[in-house]
DNA sequence: CTAGTTTATTTGACACAGCAACTACTTCCC
DNA sequence: GGGAAGTAGTTGCTGTGTCAAATAAACTAG
């Protein structure tokens, strides 16, 4: 392996106040979520994934994947969704094995009501923060930074 | 409460790019480090803490401050970490109620055979993926965002 | 000096995430 | 057709985080 090559001062200084966003963000929008609308992040974004699909509806395994998150954990979630009765499940028709979760009014309904807020949010803790070129500044950015797994082959030696 | 303003075009594409970021790079450092060194990024954070001061020493609370985390949580980190001997906990002399977190040298050991890894991890993630003037800006970027609860109380009337 | 308050830390109870084992169904292939 | 292999989803176990209550020491005022 190489001589790992440590951080020099302007890496570092950017680490560090990155460190503290990757932190303290998430941390603040899933306690305005859990304050205000008693959801967790994981369970809002499974009602938006479902809320964008035009029958409300989405096997299992597709919604673990939008959602980024693992099979057995959605599965608690949407076990959580249901008895709140924000979803139901069902067998899927074509394939006995797969399960399809539905979005139900009052899931869509809670959904309406939580949006609001957590766009507030997102809005006040990023959004009013940056200036225009900022924002797009930091589309390029993240969007460098978005697949971690990518790369993960490219430290063998180069062929 | 006012209209919540919707996020526009840029910002939402933005907001998408950062929203992947803050979920899956903290996973992949995570999980280089558990891999790696059998630690959680907290249990590194305190060791790291711990290891800038001249005594390799520090009160629990103004660990849990440093490493942005609650006393609870510190309080069974920290116990964690003593089981494994990489830090002890010992009363405070000039204040009973405090506890003094000590690293101990394998705790320093543990940390020095992890340190390399991690920072080749987010060399790797992050600083390999950006140009100079990128991690110039992000640094900004990152300051602006960093202390989420700083503006909290402005959404109150002015008093 | 002593009752009340504040500060420092730990702990019990509960909820949740991750891993691996499990069930049930489908597909592949001879 | 029928068994092996693969896929979809759930669940038991265990570790860890959070919240609130508990403990204990230090201030603060009368």
């Amino acid at each position: 392996m190489d001589e790992p090559e440590w951080l020099n001062a302007e890496e570092l200084t950017a680490w560090k106040a990155l460190a503290e966003v990757l932190f303290l963000l998430p941390a603040a929008l899933e306690s305005q979520l859990q304050r205000d609308a008693d959801l967790a992040m994981a369970d809002y974004m499974v009602l938006v994934m479902l809320s964008e699909r035009d029958d409300h509806c989405m096997r299992m395994s597709e919604l673990a994947a939008s959602a980024s998150t693992s099979q057995s954990r959605l599965s608690r979630i949407v076990a959580r969704l249901e008895a709140a009765e924000f979803v139901t499940r069902e067998m899927a028709p074509d394939d006995r094995r797969a399960v399809l979760a539905t979005l139900t009014e009052s899931g869509l309904a809670k959904l309406v009501a939580a949006a609001p807020g957590h766009v507030a949010q997102v809005r006040r803790l990023v959004f009013d923060r940056l200036t225009p070129a900022q924002v797009l500044s930091l589309t390029d950015i993240a969007r460098a930074l978005a697949h971690p797994d990518d790369h993960a082959a490219c430290d063998g030696p180069p062929r």
